[in-house]
RNA sequence: GUCCCCAUCGUCUAGAGGCCUAGGACAUCGCCCUUUCACGGCGACAACAGGGGUUCGAAUCCCCUUGGGGACGCCA
């Protein structure tokens, strides 16, 4: 039998973590069996789906890589296949026409809840043959049974037992004829050849209802795999309230592909004590049998880490691209390759995102127009001011603009000044930076050329004498 | 409320009855490296939810309790 999974989201938001982590497990079980990874939207709710939803879907779906090998499916197209099944479950008895109105099953439903019970349709139209109520357009039921119970035998839960009565005749068709949920998603697993169902555990509780009409169809059942959940750092329902969840951000954020994948394979799923893993690692290694049955709270410091692992490993024309990109984007002039690539070596190391490399690197590339308040107020003091005074001649005197050269000049002032470096290079970083914080003084200063340094040192000097009353 | 599922450090997890004085990773804290911030190195802190069984032996198997999550839609 060919392996074949499926992913199939409704589209009525963005691609969200929980999704992901769904799809990347299906396509990961797929992949590692040569099988076929189908994708499928399910837009029967026509209210809330929309294109902008598919559209986020199929572009996370791409970015992470995840790539299918049939569809992507779009259920509302197969309206006519689905009437079909429901004609015949209607016509095999299977089925039946609720005449019950929405409000009628709202009193029904708070009954039941007053007196504590589960609220469940109660088949009051299940033997109905009387003459229909007249302007009530009836919806499809289908015909659960009534006895005997229903068990799952699911490769990550185990064996779930699920006793008939906890069921109900559920809605197959809506007053306006159009199917739902529990009947597409069986009639398209079928007609699909979906070997393995695999999805986030919530479903668990629909699994009983689809094992029954699988049944009444007389279909092959699927094997089912339920996911846990990924739950919110605080390990509730993972909502916008806990920050991202949208695949998008991510990437807006400046996360790599490969990072928020690793950080998603390990959410449920573990290879000894491996923590790092390739994509074709993770399709080499993955097995069902290893998924766990216990939700995972999302743990942003650990997927910024990984991060941090792959833009440490990524090469420089790679990150050089994306940082040219963003600064495109906020108008920034990149002067050339060179100094895009050599800024990136020494930013590489000391970021979490691509975002973050953005935003520590501007002042290579464009003046800032404030400095950092903590730097400042620490080092723009009599003694910066005397630092920044005494060394600008100096670097001014310097005809070879490098690393070694700048190191060789702060050294010597350090000498003559008798100032230790510690003195001599915060006020420099903050007049050329703008904050406390950067790489190697000489290396920073080579990159942002000489006649930049230099003005940037006058600019220091004129804002410290006008601005800062000197204590000390 | 009813039904279903789950339960190892703060978090992700290893653990398939003796290899467990419970391992790794993130986070946190210390030290080293260092002109700052990082990176890197070394180290520390830190968990088998509770109670009963089964067994020579239980983190591991069973039961109960507790806690958490999910489902209970003319949503998917």
């Amino acid at each position: 039998m060919e392996i074949k999974t499926r992913f199939a989201p409704s589209p009525t938001g963005y691609l969200h973590i929980g999704g992901a982590r769904t799809a990347l497990f299906s396509w990961l079980y797929a992949r590692h069996n040569q099988g076929k990874f189908v994708l499928r939207i399910e837009d029967t709710d026509r209210e809330r789906s929309t294109q902008e939803s598919v559209d986020a879907i199929l572009r996370g779906m791409e970015w992470l890589g995840l790539n299918f090998d049939e569809g992507p499916h779009y259920q509302t197209q197969r309206f006519d296949r689905y009437k079909e099944v429901i004609e015949r479950l209607l016509d095999e008895g299977k089925a039946y026409r609720c005449y019950c109105t929405k409000e009628e099953l709202d009193v029904l439903r708070q009954e039941q809840q007053k007196n504590k019970q589960k609220p469940r349709y109660d088949g009051r139209y299940r033997d109905f043959s009387g003459t229909p109520p007249k302007g009530i357009d009836p919806v499809i039921r289908f015909k659960n049974p009534l006895e005997g119970n229903v068990i799952i035998d699911d490769l990550v839960l185990g064996e779930v037992v699920i006793n008939n009565c906890e069921l109900d005749d559920l809605i197959i068709a809506r007053s306006d004829g159009t199917p739902t949920y529990n009947l597409t998603v069986v009639v398209d697993d079928l007609d699909m050849s979906i070997s393995h169902v695999i999805r986030g555990d919530d479903h668990i509780n629909n699994t009983p209802r689809q094992l029954n009409m699988i049944e009444a169809l007389g279909g092959e059942i699927p094997k089912f795999a339920h996911l846990p959940m990924i739950l919110g750092n605080d390990g509730k329902r993972m909502s916008k309230r806990h920050g991202a969840v949208s695949v998008s951000t991510y990437e807006e954020e400046g996360y790599l592909p490969q990072a928020l994948l690793n950080y998603l394979v390990r959410l449920g799923w573990a290879h000894g004590d491996q923590e790092i893993f390739t994509v074709s690692e993770m399709i080499n290694l993955f097995t069902l049998e290893q998924v766990n049955k216990s939700a995972a709270a999302f743990d942003i410091d650990k997927l910024q880490w990984l991060n941090q692992q792959y833009i440490k490993d990524s090469s420089n024309a790679d990150l050089a691209s994306w940082l040219k990109q963003a600064f495109t984007k906020k108008s920034i002039d990149i002067n050339s390759e060179n100094q895009l690539e050599a800024v990136v070596e020494l930013q590489k190391e000391r970021v979490k995102t691509l975002q973050e490399m953005v935003d520590s690197s501007e002042y290579f590339f464009t003046e800032f127009d404030s400095y950092d308040e903590k730097a400042s107020k620490k080092h723009f003091k009599a003694l910066g001011l005397q630092v920044l005074k005494e060394i600008k001649p100096q670097l001014e005197r310097l005809t070879n603009w490098n690393a070694e050269s700048i190191q060789n000049c702060i050294h010597n002032y350090s000498e003559e000044s008798d100032l230790k470096l510690s003195k001599i290079a915060p006020p420099i970083r903050v007049a050329v930076c703008g904050s406390a914080n950067s790489p190697s003084i000489d290396i920073t200063l080579e990159l942002i050329g000489k006649k930049c340094v230099i003005a940037r040192i006058d600019k220091a000097i004129i804002y410290i004498e006008s601005n800062v009353e000197m204590g000390e």
